[in-house]
DNA sequence: CGTGCGTGAAAATAAATTTCTTAAGTTTGT
DNA sequence: ACAAACTTAAGAAATTTATTTTCACGCACG
């Protein structure tokens, strides 16, 4: 993995001197121009020395001039702009740009943030479920868990996905053994969450969360995908968390089919031969368009 | 943007000789040491000399071995994995990784072919709209009208999804003007969307399609927003196009939102006061959790 | 039997790093 | 409180390393 230059450029506690500051703020505001340049422009612009730059490269835990340009260059195109104080985007092309560029940085964070043991024993629990139910509520969780419930039948799942707190409740008091429960919440703070987590404890139903960690629904649950990223504070955006959540279900998805490949491949060509036939024998079709 | 050396180093329409192919072998093998590596040792692991592999460089568009590195270096986190053969991933680890990689891909693609005009001009359609109706079938796109739901009601538009065939026939022929119809279909192939689209434009009504271009579905639609990306052949795993559509309808949204910023604010605003209220004040949640 | 392209050897240039030196600040001892 | 000893930051010059240019050779193709 990356050399993570970026947290030691933004400030290295402390570590870095005046003039190495300098340089910092430097590289920071114009990385293009040092991927670009040779360590003496960059020394002369920063108004330094050679020798300087080289150290400070060293410090950030670079091998010299040429290793810095290069881990900077392999950030500058994901997550450069988390470091960037935020420029308002207002052109349709700015706009664009940055949705995609958050998305890709929320994924990027997600990336090295992956708890893949806790991934694969949820993936077991629901492979073994005899039924599953997901709980997620208000629009982005509620997005979330309908996707893990179009994602999971396919494989031979049963499943049921309800966005319905009050239904939740009922569904969770209704819970036999064999039933393992999803519940997602980004902001970990879905107290009707917790309440059926808790409920689901005391009759011993299995329990998945997908939510920040540390979070009373990530207390309340007995297996915990944690997913912690920065919200963006533009109230017009829709938060980039939800890529991540997006490919939290998709690998556990993934993980479900691997657990059992027969199982899963047998209804995915059942699945596909119907839709062949009932489209007229178009097969380019994705499975679920 | 990143000079496309990849397209370039995997086949260059022919313009590379015999020892510059195997070259450009060597590098997408093992991009990892090239960027590590000087000139000398890439010229001595492939069996060359130095100044063929400048020329190399500079054959690919770039400025030299230095600006060669950098380049790559760009486009070694995003992208790469494009360029080799599928390597099946089996551990749990090598899913995760390999999810992310092929959803930040498939931003990376879309990035390069936004077609800025038509999002804003469909985004103005929508802003106008006294009514929308957004028709996506079979999963995917279900989602992803669904999505446009969630995000347009809080911007103060009327809208309505739905993912049932039948009714988008009959939603059609009951849309009165002033009514906006969106639909989303990632093969471009849904036909019954297509003869949705047709009868919509016999009586007028503005259509809008997120689909793959030269398509059907692109072929009825009035504002066409196309997003063409390769899909992948692991039948286990989501279609990563996923991750576009989303960011598709991220842009929009935020488009459509700065279109008449107070009108959005507004709503966004009394949401935000109910759920907070609701919710025994905690501010911490975002929008719909 | 040229002409042109691909190639490498050697030379020239450019880039980066090391070493050495100085200066400025910090700590410690009296 | 002051000075001596130490530490750290920084640059100049020298050195090393890397890259590119130039030039010459040889092979393929007309």
């Amino acid at each position: 993995m990356t050399v993570d230059i970026f947290s030691a450029l933004s400030d290295e506690e402390g570590r870095l001197s005046g003039l190495e500051k300098r340089l910092a703020t430097l590289v920071l505001d114009d990385v293009d121009f040092v991927v670009k340049s040779s360590i003496s422009d960059l020394a002369e612009r920063a108004g330094v020395s050679p020798p300087t730059v080289t150290r400070f490269c060293r410090r950030l835990g670079c091998q010299g001039y040429q290793d810095f340009k290069v881990q900077l260059a392999k950030i500058t195109y994901v997550g450069l702009r988390y470091l960037k104080p935020e420029t308002p985007s207002t052109t349709p092309q700015e706009v664009a740009e940055d949705i995609v560029t958050k998305a890709q940085n929320a994924l990027f964070q997600f990336h090295k943030q992956i708890d893949v043991a806790a991934l694969d024993k949820a993936a077991h629990l629901l492979r073994g479920a005899e039924f599953i139910q997901a709980f997620g509520a208000t629009g982005n969780s509620a997005m979330i868990v309908n996707e893990l419930h179009n994602r999971l039948f396919r494989l031979d799942c049963r499943i049921h996905a309800s966005n319905d707190h009050s239904m939740n409740i009922m569904l969770s008091a209704a819970a036999r053994p064999g039933t393992v429960v999803v519940g997602s919440s980004i902001t970990g703070r879905d107290l009707d969450l917790v309440q059926c987590f808790n409920l689901l404890r005391k009759r011993s139903i299995p329990t998945i969360a997908l939510t920040q960690s540390g979070s009373p629904v990530a207390e309340a649950a007995d297996v915990v995908i944690t997913i912690d990223l920065p919200e963006g504070n533009n109230i017009f955006r829709p938060t980039a968390t939800r890529y991540a959540y997006l490919a939290t279900i998709d690998i556990l998805a993934n993980l479900v089919a691997y657990a059992d490949r027969n199982r899963a491949v047998k209804v995915l060509r059942s699945i596909k031969e119907e839709l062949v036939r009932y489209r007229d024998g178009d097969d380019r079709q994705v499975l679920g368009d």
